[in-house]
DNA sequence: TTGGAACGGAAAGCTACGTTCCGCTATACT
DNA sequence: AGTATAGCGGAACGTAGCTTTCCGTTCCAA
């Protein structure tokens, strides 16, 4: 199962697809405003491998914002089936979604077209599903109850607006500050520790000349 | 002093001169990669008045990048004045980063051109300066030693990412999610209230539309 | 009245992008 | 073996949008 026979026209086929769809997400989360041959590019493969599939770029964002309202609302049932320490489950929830690094792509890319009917569903089961989780937490007393579930939903995007240098950097350098987040989060107030190492300054520095 | 008087081509010039780069602040505070018609229509002037005053859109954009740093500069320096209440100066101080919006800007164009001399020179005073205003509040025990002065920077960039609504509400989230910021920092532990009303569910749907 | 600084905005010239198209390859089937 | 064809790579095409230039006009100063 996890190997596909290596040979056969269908077979690469179905490995393109998944290629060209991981190379689609890696290179529009990094930049929604990219062009089609970056991705077909990143993928290593042609411009008509794309467009066989997908009938327009249009279409296949619409696809990538799917996939990734999926994931989000996969990562938030998971959450609202652990029954352990409500503090525990609401902070691992909310490592989850960093993990899944679903938000800078979707919002950024909400505008870019037309959404379907198909989409605003998925969007508002989400929206539902992220409610329930922030009500449990507050019922519990673990989380402070200033902060709403639209106050979540943004500190996620700004927590995803971290990008320094590669993808693992910048996955830590998010969980440091979604820790710091946590910690003002928490009811009753408690400082825990930040993971991962602070920024260095060259890696600041690195901004100014590309 | 004022008004200058309202009459004259010199007047006009000067007055121009400044709504240009007004314009050119506004416009691309929002938009990073506006187009120069943007700025134009933007300050109510023609193409022409914009490039008879900077032989480029990238000396425009250089321009704006080292009036932002110095006005960062200001801030700065300005907190280092104040001698009350170290936790009451720190937090000032970086509610007063927030309000001058300036690494939102200074940061997404820094890529963009070749830096000048002068503007590594205004860069590195200004985080010369921000490496003593943060020394000064780990010193005095108001501030959680385990965030860097480069984890500070991050956190103002991660606040002036959030954008919503118009340039008002916007202002109000930022020091809603910088008040949260400011009792993840302060040592020992405390929370505060938040300041302003939560984003509502219209606000984050609006997004999905245009 | 006239020279010229300042201007508005159309047009030029260019780049970069989405999409189409065509020739090629490797399989599946007869 | 022979052939039809699904799938592919990438050049070519058309276009939208951008920066920059250019020219006719306006208005102040002398």
């Amino acid at each position: 199962m996890t190997t596909p026979p290596l040979s056969g026209r269908k077979a690469q086929a179905a490995r393109n697809d998944e290629l060209i769809l991981k190379a689609a997400r890696a290179v529009f989360t990094a930049d929604p405003g990219a062009p089609i041959a970056a991705v077909a590019e990143r993928a290593g493969v042609g411009i008509s491998a794309l467009y066989r599939r997908y009938p327009s770029k249009e279409d296949l964002l619409r696809k990538l914002c799917f996939d990734g309202l999926q994931l989000y609302i996969a990562v938030t049932e998971k959450a609202l089936d652990d029954q352990g320490d409500p503090w525990e489950a609401f902070a691992g929830y909310m490592r989850g979604i960093v993990d899944a690094d679903t938000n800078s792509l979707t919002i950024k890319l909400a505008g870019t077209f037309q959404p379907t009917p198909e989409l605003g569903a998925a969007a508002r089961r989400a929206s539902e599903l992220a409610t329930r989780v922030h009500a449990r937490a507050v019922e519990a007393g673990v989380l402070r109850p200033d902060v709403t579930t639209a106050d979540i939903a943004l500190l996620f995007e700004q927590v995803a607006s971290v990008k320094l240098g590669d993808e693992e950097r910048t996955a830590q350098l998010r969980h440091r500050y979604l820790a710091l987040l946590l910690d003002a989060l928490r009811r009753p107030a408690t400082h825990g520790g930040l993971p991962g190492p602070a920024p260095e300054d060259p890696e600041l520095a690195a901004r100014w000349v590309p």
